[in-house]
Formats: structure tokens, sequence, C-alpha cells
DNA sequence: ACCTGAACACCGTTCAAGT
DNA sequence: ACCTGAACACCGTTCAAGT
């Protein structure tokens, strides 16, 4: 008898960057930013693994495709009337909710190429929130870098020493303990306020007629 | 004829931690982070890849003696009678020198866990340089944790996205280049300013007896 | 145009064995 | 105790070939 074949060809649409990088982030998230690799996302998705190659240049590009789908999770849009002080805390606190929420995936997009796609453009529009809330151009880059340079180093850091969390072993915790969780899990917070009160100061300075 | 060997063993005593980071360090300056692997490293040394373990758990441990080095490299002693401001600076433009001269294995330190071996001593030795130029301890924590936060992302994020420079490519820089070199590489002082400034205002609103 | 398997040059690490 | 080579289970990517 003539078996048709069992591992029958996957149809010709059914792959897209889009499902690609969908399958990389499950597989992040599953097993670990280590385990991205192509063999392990051609599983995911029960094909070849040449086949990736049809829709991802490389590795990296892939990499890539999963960075432009973190920032699509962002809703970072101008608020009406909203000062630069809250549209800088909403900034924070949307890149915190980020990286709790993917956050063996969250470091690709924390460090990677801010003058590249995809971030570039996401970088433009963070700016123009900041000049939408009433910062000179030339203030909203200033605040841009310390901002995203703060938020990039404290929630990767976090998210990569965050302990394997839902354990029975929260017992007794011994003071360096403390103070080694306190440092990064609760401070980030105090930092955003540090941040935001050194912008203000430099800010008024400005307006006073100090040299910049 | 009765030839001796042409490959000689290696002498027992040559292999050591130290010289496997030196070699290991080498590597990653020369041919990239990715390229720190067991099979270079030996490579580097001229010696059989499994002889690395008996000096080196693994991969993960040898990582953790370049950290090392790197740290060793840092010179970061109290000061007689320097404020916590100019100790603030030192510590900054300390980290962006090693950065500069490290490029490449600089996120190893910036991004390691800072709770574990051989940073979480480092992190003590600066606390202890801040109290020691006058914080009380949690001011010292809350300073340290916006710190180094601020220099690890921001380093990391210039060191990987430093132009290949030196090349003759230097013509006509456009705006748009300007902006994103500026955003990320002239700005580290003002971020450092800016974020020295926002202590001050938040520990001075401590003397004041304001709710901390 | 899109999907595929074999092949090549890598990788970390285990194991058994030399000195 | 320290050094080593073969072997195993991986990896990205090239190539030639199917539909």
């Amino acid at each position: 008898m003539t078996t048709s074949q069992e591992t029958q060809r996957r149809p010709r649409g059914s792959l897209s960057r889009q499902s690609i990088g969908a399958a990389a982030l499950r597989v992040i998230e599953r097993d670990g930013l280590d385990s991205l690799t192509m063999r392990r996302v051609a599983g995911e998705l029960s094909c070849g693994v040449m086949s990736l190659y049809s829709h991802v240049a490389d590795a990296d590009d892939l990499r890539g495709v999963v960075v432009g789908q973190l920032i699509d999770r962002l809703d970072l849009r101008p608020h009406e009337g909203e000062s630069w002080q809250d549209a800088t805390r909403r900034m924070l606190s949307t890149y915190a909710d980020l990286a709790a929420s993917f956050p063996r995936s969250f470091e690709l997009l924390a460090l990677a190429d801010a003058d590249q796609w995809p971030v570039a453009p996401h970088m433009e529009r963070l700016a123009d929130l900041l000049v939408t809330a009433g910062l000179t151009e030339e203030d909203a880059l200033t605040a841009l870098s310390v901002i995203d340079a703060y938020a990039s180093g404290f929630l990767v850091i976090a998210v990569r020493n965050r302990p394997a969390v839902a354990s029975a072993e929260r017992a007794a915790p011994h003071r360096h303990d403390q103070l080694a969780r306190l440092h990064h899990l609760d401070s980030y917070g105090t930092g955003s306020e540090v941040i935001i009160a050194g912008l203000e100061q430099r800010f008024e300075g400005h307006r006073a007629g100090r040299k910049p």
C-alpha cells in the first residue's frame, strides 16, 4: 500500500516573521536566552531549521524581530496635559512592567543598539513624549539619555539576579540577603525620583539663565 | 628511528586560574565576547581544551575569573577628606575608564550578579567608600544603587554601539547621527551630575527632617 | 517563493586514560 | 594533581534540491 508521508510538509503560508518571532519569545521565556537557537525555534514551530531562513536573515535578525515585538507591547503615547515628570514616571514604570512580564527577553531590548532598527524609531517616540510634555528638544534628549541608561542598567541587573521565586525557601532572610535584595529590587522607584529631582534642578538652572 | 613527540606536554605548573583568565581577557578584547570559548582560550595557551578544567569549573566560572581580573584593575580606595560627591564622580569616571580600556569584556562586570563572588565584595568596598566620605549606611546604599545602575546601563550600551572607530568614513555627519552619538557618547558626565544633584536634594531632605 | 535535509565547521562537557 | 584526546550532543549557516 502507498502510505502518504507521515511527516507532512508545512503549508506554504504558515510561517512568517511574526509567528517566528512569537515562537522565539516563547522559547526564551520558557528556557532562557541562551536557549534561543534557530534549531529550537524550528522545533517550537515543528518545521525544518532552514525554513526559518526564508523569513529571517540570521540569528541576529531573529533577535531583532523579538525586540520589535517587545516594543509593540509598550504603550507610550502622549497623555493630555501630562507634566514631563509624570511622563518620565510613566516611561520608567512601563519599562519595569515589561521587564517583569518578559524577564528573560527584556535585555535584548534594553541593551540593543539604540541607533538602529527597531529601537531607533522607538527612542524618537520617547523623545516626542517628553517634548509634548513641555521639554525643549535638547532637554528631552538629556532626560532620555539618563532615564534610558538608568532603567536599562537597573532592570537588566535586577532581572538577571531575580531569585528563583515561589520556592518554599522564604524562611529566615539573613541581613546580607536583605541588603542585597533591597539594593536591587525595591529601590527602582527611589532612583527614579532621584533622577527626576536632578533633572528638575538642571532644567530650572536653564530657565534662570545659568550656563547649561 | 625513535622520534620524540613533536607536540610536547605542557609542564605541570604552567597553567593557573590567573594565566587562564588573562588569556581569556586577551581573546575577548581581540575577537569579541562571543569568541570567548574554552577551545579558543586553550588555543591561546597552546594547551588541550580539557586542561582548562583542572583550574576552572566550567565556562561560567571562567567568565567569573575574567570579572575578578577586571575588578582588580579598579583603584577605588577612599581618599583623604573627599566629599561623597567627589567620591561618586571618581567612581563613575573610573568605571568609564575601565569600559574604554576593556570595551568587550566590560559588560561581564557591569551586568554580573552583584550578590555573588567576585562582585559582592567589590560592591561592599564601594559602599564603604561612600560611608567614609560621610554618607550614612542607608544613604550610601541608595546612592550606590542609582550610580551602579546608571553607569552599568550607560556604559554597556555605549560600548556595544561604539562605532568601528578609525575608519576613514568620518566625512559629513548627518544630523540624525549627531543626535544619536551625542545621546550616548558625550552625555555620560551630564547624567552623572544630574544624579549627584538629585542625591544631594534627597539627602538634604533627610537632614531637614522630611519623610525619607 | 517557500520549505527541506545533508554536510561543515564550530561549541561545552563527560569519560577514560596517560604522567 | 595535573594534563590530554576521543566522543557525544549540541550550535549557525551553506549548499543543492525539492514543490
